[in-house]
DNA sequence: CTCCGCTAGATTGTATACAATCTTCTAATC
DNA sequence: GATTAGAAGATTGTATACAATCTAGCGGAG
């Protein structure tokens, strides 16, 4: 028997697994969201789910309409590109901001490396993704303003949903990890700029992967 | 007897209405939000509201404690410069990829420039800040970046509730119109730098006035 | 006087039930 | 055969009712 968990997580758990299943593409992008099946699927009532499909609806993850249900957000290659050129525009003010501060993440950083290095080796993708996740988590949070976390969470949101549907164990080769190195060691020397020049070539090199596959597999 | 709106759009209405209380700040940040009153407030059950709290939570207008309820999230003067610079940092990148476009957008800023000088004469604030919030959704969707104008959105969610808690009529100068004119006349040239140069300024002076009116008035 | 502990009232959380709407399938008409 | 009308089933929207929880006020112990 499952432990009935204190009741004031309760809802917050819910949103919690109901975004999690999008963001690793369980439900899929355009996936439709039958309340029913989800309150069944959660063991929840419909009252709770239906209040947790309007919080992911703000967090721009659902699409409802009314009388006809809950959508997983559709994304498209121009979300790609849209995406990824906002990500770098907040992303680069995180580290404008952590470097003013002289933020050392050295550590954290070479730690998650290693766990890296095992994970492409054994081809562990979700492992990937939650340390590329942790790392960029980091570094909005070193930027000390809440504001700028919530905007990019909500970005790195839309991203993991393109990772999941589009990337491959090929797009994380060791390159990746060297360049968040790269980057803690700007930060930590106080060198905003060069942070942002390695992140700038990093996404770019990231959204050109993705768009390359797309192209590769969709006529669309 | 009032029309009882097509029933397709009856929860957006009751979203909208409810944003447009907190934005306008006839519900202030910090207050407390009652379920029952607000049903009968604006005419619907619990249930329906309750859904429209949970969007408006997404959406970071409210915050909602298990079994406690739900207040209007609170600004604090912290909260003032963090929105600031990331807004700057949005609305740059909106500047920089209108400009690319040579988007032309001197027609209608010049006619809400004459609007806002009756506004001025008559000390009409909310007409201001309608003028103000219109100019600048323009730029937004200039970007042709429907994320960016997402975030850009929710930003100036914020923004209008600090305005509508902090603004007086006098930090509406006529300089302030000038400056979204010399913006516009920048982007039809193509100048997205140019563009970002007065934008710096102008929020640097909208900022700075905020935390002054706030440090004359407020102790904490 | 202060601090607990308790009860009554207020408020939130959700299950159930039913109404409203949409979707799909069938069948009749042209 | 294509098209439309209609009805049955599926699904969403919300009111009602009740359970769970919190809050405020009161009285007693220290």
């Amino acid at each position: 028997m499952r432990a009935p968990r204190a009741p004031e997580q309760r809802f917050e758990s819910l949103v919690d697994a109901l975004r999690e299943a999008i963001l690793t593409g369980r439900y899929a992008p355009g996936t439709r969201l039958v309340q029913e099946e989800l309150a069944e699927a959660f063991g929840v009532s419909r009252i709770p789910l239906r209040e947790a499909l309007r919080r992911l609806e703000g967090e721009g993850l659902v699409v409802i309409s009314a009388n006809k249900g809950a959508v997983v957000r559709p994304l498209s290659p121009k979300d790609v590109v849209d995406l990824y050129e906002l990500r770098l525009a907040l992303e680069s003010l995180a580290l404008r901001r952590a470097a003013e501060r002289f933020v050392d993440l050295r550590e954290s950083t070479r730690r998650r490396h290693a766990e890296a290095r095992r994970a492409i080796a054994a081809r562990a993708l979700p492992t990937l993704f939650r340390l590329d996740r942790d790392f960029h988590a980091d570094v909005a949070a070193a930027s000390d303003n809440p504001h700028l976390v919530a905007a990019l969470g909500a970005q790195w949101s839309q991203i993991m949903r393109v990772m999941h549907a589009y990337f491959q164990v090929e797009m994380y080769p060791e390159a990746v990890w060297d360049d968040h190195e790269a980057i803690v060691e700007a930060l930590a020397h106080g060198d905003g700029e060069a942070a942002v020049n390695v992140l700038t070539r990093h996404l770019s090199e990231s959204r050109d992967a993705i768009l390359a596959h797309l192209r590769s597999k969709v006529v669309t």
